[in-house]
DNA sequence: CATGAATGAGGATTCATTCAT
DNA sequence: TATGAATGAATCCTCATTCAT
């Protein structure tokens, strides 16, 4: 295997290793010492890829935020209906949030904590234009109502973290009926109602 | 002043101290000789109070959950129609979660991450039951929509600890408009729809 | 009951706890709190029998030492043949150690160990003259071996509280025929052979 | 030097340190610091050989030990008489107790201390196993009482530990007078009388 | 005499980070 | 690059002792 790939595997193994101990321990409770051992490495050998352990979970919730807004808007286009666009999107997040369970719970974790930098912070937030773009435009066709991004996101799309969450600690399982249900929720709070 | 006040008025503070300071640092970056120094106490007097760190941290949400559900059904009677139920609870709720900011944001990271033991985070939930109950009287007037509770609270109520954590932050200014619209996408997302 | 009376009783009961705390975990690993809720007093009231814990310990090891040597002479005369006397001292010596485990035991862990001040030390041994009156005796008599005390203590006596210590910890069991195997094995230590 | 000579080396500077500092204040008034301190290591370095303070001192303990027996029975073998393996072993385990006082005094604090776990008590018992066997021998022979083994170590080996305590306490010397006057008690206490 | 709340000093242990190899 | 041994600086918690009552 080339030198490079080795690199990037290790690289990778750590940010994995991160999420795992951090999703079930916090981040004060996950010592490096763990973090290296879960990626078969020398704790020596993290500060090769990272400047020190603050910056090694802000590049973590950096990368994971890519990810997930990345899995978000894979598959829209701006061709598409505001009704149809936001449903896509609305289940590309879902999916994400209810599949890639660990890369999820860590995000929700960074975003109600003080774990993370303010700057890598903001960092995460600008990936989500598409979606505020698409609001504009359902705002102006007067499907969506005229409420601040702010608004329709903890309406439409937050509510998906808190049942991650609930489903994640097990007292709560998600099935296809509740998503659809769960859509017509989110749908029902920010389109204009007739 | 007699000595039993002076017990409840250190740990008081010691409650106070903890809340602040985990808001701020997170639990495991918030030593006990904080907490004991901002409450002007000895960090061995904190141990004549509380079993341990992890038992204070505990108390301090079960507290505070307390004082929250109090607060969210201090003026609520069961004689109220499902739909007046509805509102002046979710606006108590909201007016604890935006003027007793502190205790809130204490809450939402003990919500979002593993600093809680399992048992207290079961006796916090207790307190909901007379909003589950309002559900379920709303369900069979046929005035709510027929979902999970987990469902209904993710919609109607979580959102609003979303709301405080950004205007925590300083992104966002929550006005009165704001929340008659909160309200109305909250009201929306769980009312049956004629 | 009388005053004086309740304050012995206090006294005693304090120097009970120390003995059975220490014999059970240490000097170091038993705290004044553990020993004042063993003898149903605040920890402040120590202080008001014993200087500090040293003193408590000090104290508590010449009040066993004193009753130990009591019980062993109490009922020895001068009078006695040196065998006889001896075999009556060693005797009661095994009795005590046997019975009174718990205050055997207390004066093998200070005796094996630095918790005693050397003053009190000192002041333990000096209730051991009769027995080295007897020694003396029966040097000049020819009876037994012109050896310093030290070593006649060492094989006459010493060796009972080594079995007291393993019948303690359970691996062994002293019954009559082995206690007088033991006294044979004393006597013929320091007994002058034909 | 070679890294793991130098491993060896700090691992060794920490027994001896733990053997001195224990000797002179007991386990629980020996800090971990004074013991790093003496070893010339950091605290932390501790944790690297032992994996807490009870498991430095039982494997301390273990270590002694086995030295002590290595050095009783060197020279012992089968082959030679009970009377003669008796006194050489006799006569070593006095040189090993006199000369080697540290490790002696160490050992004596454990066996009468509640210091040292079970497990490492027993661990340390079974390198005697030469010394028991040359009794057997003796009692079948019908040179040695067929008592049982602790009433045969109580006389003939334990009195040694005793006579080291007090020699190293300063009250008493021990020359080589004494120690054939000290090995004439022990046989005599153990053989078979005529 | 008696108390129990209070505490400062100290001790075991952990951990982010470094450095010689 | 990669390592693992090493560590100083915390951090949690305990405990002998005091003091107001």
């Amino acid at each position: 295997m080339a030198k490079l790939q080795k690199s990037i595997d290790k690289r990778n193994a750590l940010i994995k290793a991160t999420i795992e101990l951090v999703n079930n321990n916090g981040f004060h409770a996950t010592p490096m010492s763990k973090i290296a051992k879960m990626a078969n490495v020398s704790p020596a050998t993290i500060y090769l890829y990272f400047e020190n352990k603050q910056d090694l979970v802000n590049k973590t919730y950096i990368e994971v935020k890519a990810e997930y807004t990345k899995y978000a808007f894979a598959t829209y286009k701006d061709s598409m209906s505001v009704e149809d666009g936001f449903k896509l999107i609305w289940q590309r997040i879902a999916d994400f949030k209810l599949k890639e369970c660990e890369n999820a719970m860590f995000l929700a974790q960074c975003d109600n904590t003080p774990m993370i930098d303010e700057e890598s912070r903001q960092e995460g937030i600008k990936h989500l234009q598409p979606l505020l773009d698409l609001w504009e435009r359902g705002k102006q066709e007067g499907i969506i109502k005229p409420l601040s991004d702010y608004l329709l996101y903890a309406y439409a799309i937050n509510p998906l973290s808190f049942l991650m969450i609930i489903q994640k600690r097990g007292v709560f399982q998600l099935d296809k009926t509740h998503l659809e249900e769960a859509y017509q929720a989110a749908w029902n709070s920010i389109k204009v109602s007739l």
